[in-house]
DNA sequence: ATATTTTTGATAGGACCTGTAATAATTAGG
DNA sequence: CCTAATTATTACAGGTCCTATCAAAAATAT
């Protein structure tokens, strides 16, 4: 049934949520900022703010030495309390496992990485990832029970805890990505590419648009979806694989580069002016943008977001990329280069854990 | 800011939202099938439908004679007030313009149409709308009072009330869809494939799914998309326009019917068995999967249907669509052909209306 | 006519919200 | 150093909403 409001408790469930995401964004405020911010009775705050100390949530600042003073009683000053429980999120991918620690405001405490091969056999890698994550917990100071969540990211289709298929790490397909032996804490689990979408719109280029489509470029090409800024993952996890399709042709796309002697030595000669470089750009872009071209014509997007290695090129891929886009929608879209360096997959993770324990702290439907 | 329960009203708007939806999908209903339903105390119950009533939402039905009599004291019965107000849905084609006008559970008290060709000029088709409208209301006995929304859909790209770009009729580029002259009855709009697709959400196949990829099959092809059980329009409305890319073909698909000697003649002779129409529904077909494909591999749907003239064809044109898509998907798709008939954009039209009622009768959030 | 069943009406108790008035803790200025 | 102005805190009154419980009402079954 749908959502009833049948306890009177339930206001105090929706304003404490309020305060909290309101304390969220800001460093430290005063009662009279949440009343501002929330438009919700002095009276009100004072309570829900008490509640949410008890809790753990949220704790009085000690007023700075140097604080700038001003007139009139000094305001008691409070700020989520950051530190009253953590996450990980890990990105088990083909050459490393990564693993970000974070408190519940995302700050990061802790990065810890091991390296694999894509030949390493699929126990040996989750292992890894137990490994790295218990790693990291412990340089961080951490117990089991100040964990609140653990989130995965895997490439290939991931759905309901699982790898339905990878052809990236074939040996990886039906792995369970539960990681038991971690305690009974909550495990959530996506594709890489999805993640990185995720944290691209959390602390990238895509944070204020709510219809993005990610693109990963490097060796391999994928996309990952934002709609209505949730992440649309689709049926079977499997959204955004359009590059199965081979008339798009992304399967053989990075091949031009390794022809022509590598992605560096394209790049370096681009830069210099090379018409050959830079004929292989385009060839690439025409790539890129067959695929890329058919997914925007669905969606009508605000923003087509770059990422992956090649993003790292910047505006010598970026533009090919923007003109034969214009050739083939409607509107043109914004392209833009990704902000976040290779960690995005796992920071993403972060931020899957984290909307998990968001759901629960102020989960309200 | 987002939703914060600073009034206490707040439960009752719930809680009345909660009747209402109880009582709009039974016939009649006592207070003590509302308590079950909802889950809420037969107090407050008893206020909220006795606050329904005041609004004029509510109406208590008097008990039939032949009513199946149980024991203890019989129970008063409770209806939702479907005529305390009306909704109009236009659908202004190419070919003609029908009105349909609905209560407020959307049942059809009036259905009325007006023929136009493809060369009638804008102001004259307007009109026409107006007209329709006009001459549907009275003819249903209701007063300009009586309407609570219209809802509008035209073919072309629509975006905040008017006609971006129309391929189909060029001459209602920039048309503005809020048909002055109507009182101030508010005037939602939208394009026509994006209206079929809620009404088959609504009414047709697609009532249990949430991920609806809908395509509109006839003359010319075009898609409407459900996520996550709302339409998806886009940042220009202009989402699903895949048949823009002249690498899908579409714009030249339903020449194959017209070289054959017309669609009509391809569906009787197919239905012999003739090798030569089989072939080209097949490569009709192709042409289909080969948008549609593109569509699915997005977004991994829950189901494709499809609608349009050629979706009276059923299986003859289902299955051969059904094989080219398997071949290009990673997990196979449900698609079924639609069960509502040409008025499913004009039905569409009314639920767009109807949810914009909705959103001021129990609208919360 | 009496018992049983079910609905209805009325009352009490508690949680929540808002707004106002009194009190406390500062700074600015004479 | 003292007073006014300013801002924050505390306490209280008034109102809406919810739930739970119990007696009264209206029907059927025996």
């Amino acid at each position: 049934m749908s959502l009833t409001g049948q306890d009177p408790a339930l206001l105090r469930r929706l304003n404490a949520a309020a305060v909290l995401r309101a304390l969220y964004g800001a460093d430290e405020l005063t009662l009279t900022h949440l009343v501002r911010a929330t438009s919700i009775s002095r009276s009100t705050i004072e309570d829900v703010v008490a509640g949410l100390i008890d809790e753990g949530l949220v704790e009085e600042a000690l007023p700075a030495a140097d604080a700038p003073r001003s007139v009139g009683r000094p305001a008691r000053r409070f700020r989520f309390r950051a530190t009253a429980g953590h996450v990980v999120g890990v990105d088990i991918g083909p050459h490393k496992v990564l693993a970000i620690t974070a408190d519940l405001t995302g700050n990061i405490v802790d990065s810890r990485r091991t390296t694999v091969t894509p030949e390493t056999p699929r126990d040996e890698r989750l292992a890894a990832a137990r490994t790295v994550i218990k790693r990291s917990l412990r340089s961080a100071g951490l117990g089991a029970s100040d964990l609140r969540a653990i989130g995965v990211a895997a490439s290939g289709v991931v759905d309901k805890g699982r790898v339905v298929m990878s052809s990236r790490l074939p040996d990886m397909t039906g792995a369970d990505l539960s990681l038991a032996g971690l305690g009974d804490t909550p495990v959530v689990a996506g594709n890489d590419t999805k993640l990185a979408t995720l944290a691209e719109h959390w602390q990238g280029v895509a944070r204020d648009s709510a219809d993005v489509v990610y693109v990963h470029a490097g060796r391999s090409i994928s996309v990952g979806l934002l709609l209505g800024g949730r992440l649309h993952a689709g049926r079977h996890g499997a959204a955004g694989e359009i590059g199965v399709m081979h008339s798009v042709g992304w399967y053989e796309a990075f091949d031009r580069f390794q022809q022509y002697g590598g992605a560096e030595a394209v790049l370096t000669d681009a830069r210099v002016g090379s018409d050959q470089a830079l004929a292989t750009i385009d060839a690439f872009a025409t790539d890129l943008a067959r695929g890329v071209g058919a997914v925007a014509l669905t969606l009508d997007p605000d923003l087509v977001v770059l990422g992956g290695g090649l993003s790292a090129w910047g505006s010598v891929l970026i533009e090919p990329l923007q003109r034969e886009l214009s050739g083939l929608l409607l509107f043109p879209v914004r392209v833009e280069p990704s902000t976040l360096g290779a960690d995005s997959v796992a920071l993403g993770a972060v931020r899957l854990a984290l909307n998990h324990v968001e759901d629960e702290l102020f989960g309200v439907s």
